[in-house]
DNA sequence: GTGAAAGCGCTAACAC
DNA sequence: GTGTTAGCGCTTTCAC
């Protein structure tokens, strides 16, 4: 039992295929009769469009490229789910690619996908500019989570967040203030750290930076130990997962969280939420990212061109904050 | 500047296309010094095949589509990595779908990627049986995290895992356990109760059954009332998620875990690790059931069948089991 | 408003 | 071993 095609429905219809391609790609073009007719016939045959198909005829394909660093870094889940959500709104499938944490798997693979998609959605490259700029050259493309020179991107910016969490701590007591770093490579990290910085800066708080180190759960727990002897009062963490592991590595150490230490993370990834006490963080607009995304790249593979997005972060108080202990 | 094609290719080394062609899908019918020649000004032109057009060709398009209920419920990003990662070693790219937790899109979308796909991976779909026999036929397909009659699938066995923390349970002095159960129509919830009640049967245990409800971390929290006041001094949650529910919830309540209450969930999730104190919890092979699906799917579309696939969950013991507490 | 025909990039007989 | 040709399912001029 093959598959029903133009042809097929042409046929048990008694039309031409070129009219049944037109019922669906330009409705208007057909009389409303015939159309309901073909419509109709085609639910019957169970037809589905072949987009490969089309998408050999008009050059487009219908589907777009996702490419993500790693599916299982909470970060990304739910960033994927909005940009699914949005592709669909708009009629266009996602495939999805993991380069698995590697910078020249970034490359390759983008290589790889580029006849398969129309466009591509870029979240947290780790590639250095100037090659971004090679791979992505003919390229529609929209960088999502790193702001790059000359290519569109949509960023969140968490600086008022981040600020206000800081004034909060200071209000609560905390004036000595870690700050660990996240991955060197990383842009958000460098865009946080200058945050926190920049709000420290001229105030009664001394601020001291651990770090850079990746942003994952080992790692944060294997750098309790210093966030420990830092004596700071509170510590702001890259991330919610560095910041789980640096609470997990406290607790190993006898230290609590907020009695003894206050942490704060940073996205509102879901292992913020489910944690016990729930972790205080400035969440990430991940709906909205993912609806900008992929709507600037559709302004884009319309042939308008479009600048960067900046989305704010919104602060998320829960119960990782406390005043400092007394001593 | 238009993408290379075996055209291009064909005409500046001075071939037929049809030879280029076969350099990459048959380079052992064509000269290795042609052949050399071929796939070096192939890089230099930065061709990469169309898959659409090989796909119109041969009628495989080289995408597996991937079916999940929700990409941001952590027990399917892993599974997801899997997929893609063993997709990938045979050379195919992943079209990926999120049914948002809809049981009447899981139909539609089935037939809308039909054609764009060789075949679909479906993880714990909610659809009846009936019914995805229906969609799925003339569709190769496998079902993960399901047994359906009739459909190949594979499937974590939690049953040995789960009976061993129960012993674990008893031996710590727990003899009034609650089972709270996960969604009705899930396959995997039915499962796991069952595990639990075969277990208990026979044994100086009582068990309280509690639920259905949603697997999901505000339903967990919701039901911790119900725990309490069930008397059990331990419980086996759906899942990780809803033990993490159930941790929060009694934590608002005045009652610790592990001191005054032990939680064990299923899966071994990200968030089941990362909380402090760690879960304790069935770990779900994701690696090999993603492998083992990918694999299923390629022997399908071989044309040879092939059996359901029964994976072990391994017992994972963390920080939220303990003795029973002297009341 | 509808049909005929060419072509998108590739593969697969079939010749040579 | 390599070239020729037809055709995969669709869109899109161009006729009618």
């Amino acid at each position: 039992m093959r598959r029903a095609t133009i042809y097929s429905i042409a046929s048990t219809v008694g039309v031409s295929p070129s009219t049944v391609s037109r019922a669906f790609s330009r409705p208007e073009m057909v009389k409303s009769e015939l159309r309901e007719k073909i419509l109709t016939t085609a639910r019957e045959l169970g037809y589905a469009p072949n987009r490969a198909a089309r998408g050999l005829a008009t050059g487009r394909t219908g589907v777009i490229g996702m490419l993500v660093p790693d599916v299982a870094n909470p970060f990304f889940p739910p960033l994927i789910r909005a940009v699914q959500d949005a592709a669909r709104q708009k009629d266009a499938e996602l495939l999805l690619i993991d380069s698995e944490l590697s910078v020249n798997a970034e490359q390759d693979l983008v290589d790889r996908i580029r006849p398969q998609v129309d466009g591509l959605i870029i979240a947290s490259p780790r590639l250095p500019s100037k090659q971004l700029h090679e791979v992505l050259r003919g390229m529609p493309a929209v960088i999502v989570n790193r702001s790059v020179r000359g290519l569109p991107g949509v960023v969140c910016d968490n600086t008022p967040a981040l600020q206000e969490i800081a004034d909060h701590l200071h209000e609560l007591g905390h004036r000595r203030i870690a700050l660990l770093r996240g991955p060197r490579a990383a842009w958000a990290a460098r865009h946080r750290a200058k945050a926190v910085r920049t709000w420290a800066e001229g105030k009664d708080v001394e601020l001291v930076e651990l770090g850079p180190i990746e942003a994952q759960f080992a790692d944060g727990r294997a750098a309790a130990q210093q966030v420990a002897e830092s004596g700071a009062t509170a510590v702001f963490a890259f991330d919610d997962l560095m910041a789980a592991g640096v609470i997990a590595g406290l607790s190993e150490l006898g230290v609590r969280v907020p009695a003894d230490r206050s942490i704060v993370g940073c996205d509102d990834v879901l292992l913020a939420q489910t944690m016990t006490p729930g972790l205080t963080t400035v969440a990430a607009p991940f709906t909205e990212l993912g609806r900008a995304s992929v709507e600037m790249l559709s302004e884009i593979l319309a042939g308008r061109d479009s600048r960067t997005v900046t989305l704010p972060g919104t602060v998320t108080l829960r119960g990782t904050v406390g005043p400092v202990a007394a001593s």
